[in-house]
DNA sequence: ACTACCATACTACCATACAAGTATGGTAGC
DNA sequence: GCTACCATACTTGTATGGTAGTATGGTAGT
């Protein structure tokens, strides 16, 4: 029996596609790798043509770029892509949380709730890669509540040069003790519809993920425009 | 010779997207006509592979609907989707203008000035069309000016739902005069480095966008979701 | 040793064939 | 006349072959 936990037959195609979209993210693909139609496509069992449409919807997101006749490449990390999509997403997240603050819906703040309980847990627990999840997860049911959903999705787009540059910076310095703090008190402004609080306790939260950007392109030289 | 005028020797599957993506915002192909992988290509005199892979881009900007084994249809226009882009294109466009009253280089402020001007052209002779094309360069040169480009072009991609919108509006009623007069104390706002100015200016010129959102609704119900 | 050249092995792009699912119109049975 | 069914003609999804352009390593000539 199907319990609908996956609504779509998932083609081969949208297969693809995820399954290289996060290991570009995690960097287990690192920029620079060269990625081949034909490797790709034995690799996952498949013929070319879903890969090569995977490739393509890559390319569109910029975390690939097609050469024609020479070949496709994960891309560098663009410092000035990056901060672009550190301002869009400061503007963007200061909006929705003020929004949020003036009305949202109760089952989205039981959701918020939850998702800060679930932080405790994995901080503890030092487990990495949920409490990434859950920071997303958390900024998420922000925009949701506020039925911006569309946004947040265009809005991953650009997101996913950030998150590679954030990736990077968490392999020497965690500190979610910090980021949860922040989450916080957050969650704890927006019950109290204190708009002006929200904003600037985001603007500050928003604001860590750009510190070293620099340092981090002189550490890692080869992963950088 | 290659003058460069186009850098790019445009591959097949380029050459249907944009055009595609052109009569589809200026509604020649009108929101829910079913567009067909095969007469597409016959129509383009290319095979099916650079048609579809148009579609599939289409599809990701949601411009266009791909059921699997039933067809491919001309996205509806979806209010929600609508709003969001206008609140998505508000909080941008007011955050660049105030960036522009603080620094923005010579060169574009001169873009800007040409702009302007042509756009009194443009009214007199009733140009619409340009007019139009006028009104987004306005926008563009502000977000360029800023260093913003790639933020401009992934705001594009809801602004399409949004300007079919526009379109339709623009069916009844121009009133390109109006969006002049903003157009040129929005200009007058930067060069006079009155940041508060400007943002008020933005917010009033965007929020005209909307307006008759519900009437256009009753008037093109089979357009609409 | 160095350079120019060329065969070769890639690459992405496009065309085409086949597979699998869906809508539809006609027909047999009631 | 009405309904259930099925052949058929669609649709998109996937596989594969062929083409043109590019990078590269080896070789002949200097």
């Amino acid at each position: 029996m199907d319990f609908g936990v996956r609504s779509q037959p998932v083609s081969a195609r949208d297969a693809v596609y995820a399954q290289l979209r996060e290991q570009i993210l995690k960097l287990e693909l690192p920029p620079g790798t060269p990625l081949s139609e034909n490797e790709t496509s034995v690799l996952f069992g498949v013929s070319r043509t879903p890969v090569r449409e995977s490739f393509l919807r890559l390319a569109q997101e910029g975390l690939v770029q097609v050469l024609p006749q020479r070949g496709t490449f994960v891309s560098l990390i663009d410092t000035a892509l990056v901060e672009e999509a550190r301002f869009m997403r400061e503007q963007l997240e200061r909006a929705v949380i003020r929004l949020a603050c003036g009305e949202f819906p109760q089952e989205a703040l039981t959701r918020l709730e939850m998702n800060i309980r679930q932080q405790e847990v994995c901080i503890e627990a030092q487990d990495d890669k949920s409490m990434f999840e859950l920071d997303e997860s958390f900024h998420r049911i922000l925009f949701d509540g506020c039925g911006k959903r569309n946004i947040w999705a265009v809005m991953q787009q650009m997101n996913a040069h950030l998150n590679r540059s954030r990736m990077l910076r968490l392999v020497d310095d965690h500190n979610w003790a910090h980021l949860y703090e922040q989450h916080r008190l957050m969650l704890e402004a927006v019950k109290a519809k204190d708009g002006a609080g929200a904003e600037r306790l985001m603007t500050e939260h928003l604001s860590l993920n750009i510190a070293d950007q620099a340092l981090l392109k002189e550490k890692y030289p080869n992963y950088y425009k």
